[in-house]
RNA sequence: GCGGAUGUGGCGGAAUGGUAGACGCUACAGACUUAAAAUCUGUUGUCCUUUUGGGCGUGCGGGUUCGAGUCCCGCCAUCCGCACCA
């Protein structure tokens, strides 16, 4: 092949890259009466430099939104910026910067990158949560909530950080110190503003249902995380009085077992004991410097202060019971409050048995009955109530309604569903955020900002020279009149968590208004998304707030979508080999060569350690930047890679190999254009491949299995290139070339060109899919397996549909057959049709 | 601890209960070339025979079935998520 030209992607990536744009090809027309398709991969933060796991997303992304626009669809599929956070004042203080500079400057950097890749992107539609014309909107979004009574403030614990003077989120609190500061955390209560997410908690549990096209492992997550869980709040009354400790529970059956009361170390009855209580005081304060590392909570021993209250049991007021203050109850779920039934509950059985507190069975373990539970290892397990007076023989559930039933009659407790979930807490003291669009007044309260006073920008002049919310600190921007009584005000400083940014951004790429967050009739055109793709690390977070923001917005009839991604793809991470040395250095994988199975670095000589293949991170050296393999290989073949091998929700291994092998594929996909042969004559085995392999890939990309689609499109260029030339062998080039353009789309283009098939100057962007001719999909002869015992011992081709009588009578004519029977009886012989026989002895 | 996923050649992985290993990578051999690159042609689970064949093979042990990588039961290993949630 040496009188054809390579295909450079230096000149063909840029020079179609260039064509769609100015062709507007991308941009998705709202007034289309084709049927729609959203595809959306979830948007980047901006840090400055994508990363190869971006490549990935947004290559499955652009796929489907390429495929959707052959197949005759019109297509939404944008690109924003998640561009509030942290990084950005990290940034400001260590650079000397200003948050929204950098932020800015790294938008431009990644959309040069993006754009070097060639993604089918609507740029039109292109947005930064950073921007008051985004986070304006996102304002009068959250009034609207808090005039429908979503939003509320609460005083709340929080992690603060001394130093730094600051709030830290759990995950920034390492072993109780300040990840940056170094400084021992404190806890501090603050007024923050709170979203109630709660009141959809079975609106958000139900919905799960809905989304079959939803991972289940991502909905499992989800419903793990609301944790619903249904019991008895009850009352423990102080002897004699009215007043009492609330407990609930989700095993009423077990009353009978109890032998304590343990409350939280931050429940009220525990707080008012402990202000005459010096021991208890000291007690309540080691509870609260527990570690909250799973290690910790692992190993922590079950620690209880005996307070010397009783109790009354409500099933026996003349029965009391201890009540006690303990490590392992928690005061923000439930009521703060347990009673302990040691043999049902391992931990309350520890408890017990460290301070020698009864221990009574009344749910039977098989054949034990007996109300004196032995050994150290709870009965957990369903089984018959025992020692439990009118509920013994009761099973679990029995016992569990007739207690709530009589609990509700008596008037002393009440069925109750209880929740995991907590109100989503949104203040965060930082600057780079959205303002929360409140004015706080002496006389009046929390105002909300007017709405023709939006967007509340952020100031530019801030300071990151001193720790803390530069907000706090400005000297004039919180100094505001309130805009009901006139008065001196002041704003509030808290912004919104970046959450709350990412919760509705899909909405306004659907629709983008000036003067309002969206249009309802244009945002429904478009909603939901019908295929959102992104990491699985956002299963919980993100995927709640936004299920749970839309369906806020639904319930103040803003629009009418109830759940905002009807299917959800997490695709896996990008991994690569590492490398350290002797010492345990990271090497990257250049500094390295490989010699047999030796490494060896290859300035000092010294040996290498080839380690774990790992996630792609700065720290093990192990990271391959976009921008260096798109300059070696190309757009197409760095796609064509993303796409291959690997199942796209697994994790896939950067290889050179890897990467060498799909350059070799792209340029011998263009060898194959260069082919045609305008020779005449039908090649019926050729065709029936074509048209198999039409069906399988566009059967692959809509379920989202590239490594399948490119596994099929090999198979077709092989079976091309072993054809001798036909007018059905061209018909097979044109159609690969197709197959393969929302893959490697400027190969694709500009193998258009060159096959004339872009007559007019069309582009294969705007090819439809081609059709697939169902009669060639059916074989007219079949190849059949002959088994004896059920073990393959022939293959016989046969004309499809052959009368089974006749296939049998083929299989046992066959020589190998015979041999295997070797002169058995034949009990019975299953034919599948056009399948398989198997000759049962 | 609870929940979930996964386990197939040297590697990534294919396979509506019906011919296990498609397709890619690697490796090896050969062709072309002065040579290299590129390209092309083979071979590439394993063992015995080395031609015909045949045995064994989808983490391990059972089971259902004419037939199991696939379904059921019990283990083991790895990975992920959650976690003192009453």
């Amino acid at each position: 092949m040496t009188n054809v030209e390579r295909f450079n992607p230096h000149v063909a990536d840029a020079r179609w890259q260039k064509i769609w744009e100015e062709r507007s090809s991308f941009v998705a027309d709202d007034n289309s009466t084709k049927p729609r398709a959203y595809v959306l991969e979830m948007f980047p933060y901006p840090s400055g430099r994508i990363h190869i796991g971006h490549v990935r997303n947004y290559t499955m992304g652009d796929v489907l939104a390429r495929y959707k626009r052959m197949t005759g669809h019109e297509v939404l599929h944008p690109m924003g910026w998640d561009a509030f956070g942290m990084p950005a004042e990290n940034a400001a203080m260590e650079k000397k910067v200003h948050p929204g500079g950098w932020t800015r400057d790294n938008i431009a950097n990644m959309k040069a990158q993006l754009k070097r890749l060639g993604f089918a992107i609507d740029w039109t539609r292109e947005l930064a949560t950073c921007e008051p014309e985004y986070y304006g909107h996102e304002q009068a979004l959250f009034l609207k909530l808090y005039a429908a009574g979503l939003v509320y403030r609460k005083e709340s614990a929080v992690n603060w950080d001394p130093v730094d003077m600051t709030v830290l989120a759990n995950e920034q609190v390492i072993d109780g110190k300040g990840w940056r500061s170094g400084a021992p955390v404190e806890r501090r209560k603050l007024s923050q503003w709170f979203l109630k997410i709660t009141d959809f908690a079975e609106e958000l549990l139900a919905g799960l249902g809905s989304l079959d096209q939803w991972p289940d492992k991502v909905r499992l997550m989800q419903e793990n995380w609301i944790g619903k869980s249904q019991g008895l709040k009850c009352r423990f009354r102080f002897p004699g009085g009215n007043d009492g400790i609330d407990v609930f529970t989700t095993r009423p059956d077990t009353m009978f077992g109890a032998s304590f009361v343990a409350i939280a170390a931050d429940h009220p009855v525990a707080q008012k004991l402990a202000t005459n209580a010096p021991e208890l005081q000291a007690f309540i304060e080691e509870c609260r410097k527990g570690g909250t590392t799973a290690a910790d909570i692992e190993t922590a021993e079950k620690l209880g202060f005996n307070t010397g209250l009783t109790v009354e049991h409500p099933l026996d007021p003349s029965w009391h019971l201890p009540v006690y203050v303990a490590n392992f109850v928690l005061m923000d779920y439930g009521t703060g409050a347990v009673f302990g039934c040691p043999a049902h509950d391992q931990r309350d059985l520890d408890f017990a048995r460290k301070y020698h507190l009864p221990v009574t069975r009344v749910v039977a373990d098989g054949d034990l009955t007996d109300s004196n539970f032995e050994g150290n290892i709870a009965y957990t397990n369903p089984g018959v109530i025992v020692n439990s007076h009118w509920m013994n023989g009761m099973t679990v559930d029995q016992a569990k309604a007739d207690v709530i039933a009589k609990a509700e009659q008596e008037g002393w407790g009440q069925g109750q569903t209880q929740y995991r979930l907590r109100d989503w807490g949104v203040s965060r003291q930082r600057y780079w955020g959205t303002p929360i669009p409140i004015i706080h007044c002496q006389a009046c309260g929390a105002v909300p900002v007017p709405n023709d006073q939006l967007p509340v920008k952020l100031p530019e002049d801030v300071s990151f020279d001193i720790p803390g919310n530069p907000l706090d600190r400005h000297p004039t921007w919180s100094k505001v009149d309130c805009p009901k009584c006139h008065q001196e005000a002041r704003r509030e400083t808290d912004t919104l968590d970046t959450f709350v940014d990412s919760s509705w951004y899909f909405i306004r790429f659907a629709s983008q208004p000036h003067d309002k967050p969206f249009d309802r009739a244009a945002a429904e055109k478009w909603l939901p998304v019908d295929q959102y793709i992104g990491g699985v690390e956002h299963a919980i977070l993100h995927l709640l707030y936004a299920r749970f923001w839309t369906r806020a917005l639904s319930h103040i009839g803003m629009i009418d979508v109830k759940e905002p991604f009807a299917s959800l793809f997490t695709q896996g991470m990008v991994t690569h080999q590492t490398y350290q040395d002797a010492n345990g250095t990271w090497l990257s994988p250049e500094q390295v060569r490989r010699e047999g199975d030796i490494w060896t670095i290859i300035d000092s000589g010294a040996p290498a350690v080839a380690g774990r293949i790992e996630k792609m991170s700065k720290s093990k050296k192990n990271v391959v930047d976009p921008d260096d393999i798109v300059d070696q290989y190309g757009a197409d073949a760095v796609r064509w890679f993303m796409l291959s091998d690997s199942p796209p929700e697994r994790d896939l291994e950067w290889s050179e190999a890897g990467i060498e092998g799909c350059w070799r594929f792209v340029q011998r996909l263009w060898r194959l254009t260069s082919q045609v042969s305008n020779a005449e004559g039908v090649d019926k085995a050729l065709d029936r491949k074509t048209h198999q392999i039409i069906a399988g890939v566009g059967t692959d990309i809509e379920a989202l299995a590239f490594n399948k689609a490119v596994a099929k499109i090999y198979d077709l260029a092989n079976a091309i290139e072993k054809a001798a030339p036909s007018a059905s062998r061209d018909t097979a080039i044109r159609t690969i070339v197709t197959l393969s353009a929302p893959m490697v789309p400027h190969l694709a283009e500009e193998a258009w060109t060159q096959l004339g098939a872009a007559s007019g100057g069309g582009l294969i962007a705007d090819a439809p899919w081609p059709a697939v001719n169902p009669q060639l999909l059916v074989e007219d002869e079949v190849t059949i397996a002959i088994q004896v015992r059920g073990k393959l011992r022939d293959t016989l081709t046969v004309a499809k549909g052959l009368p089974q009588t006749e296939v049998e009578a083929l299989a046992l004519a066959s020589q190998k057959v015979q041999h295997a029977i070797d002169g058995a009886d034949i009990r019975k012989i299953i034919v599948v049709p056009d399948r398989l026989v198997n000759i049962v002895l």
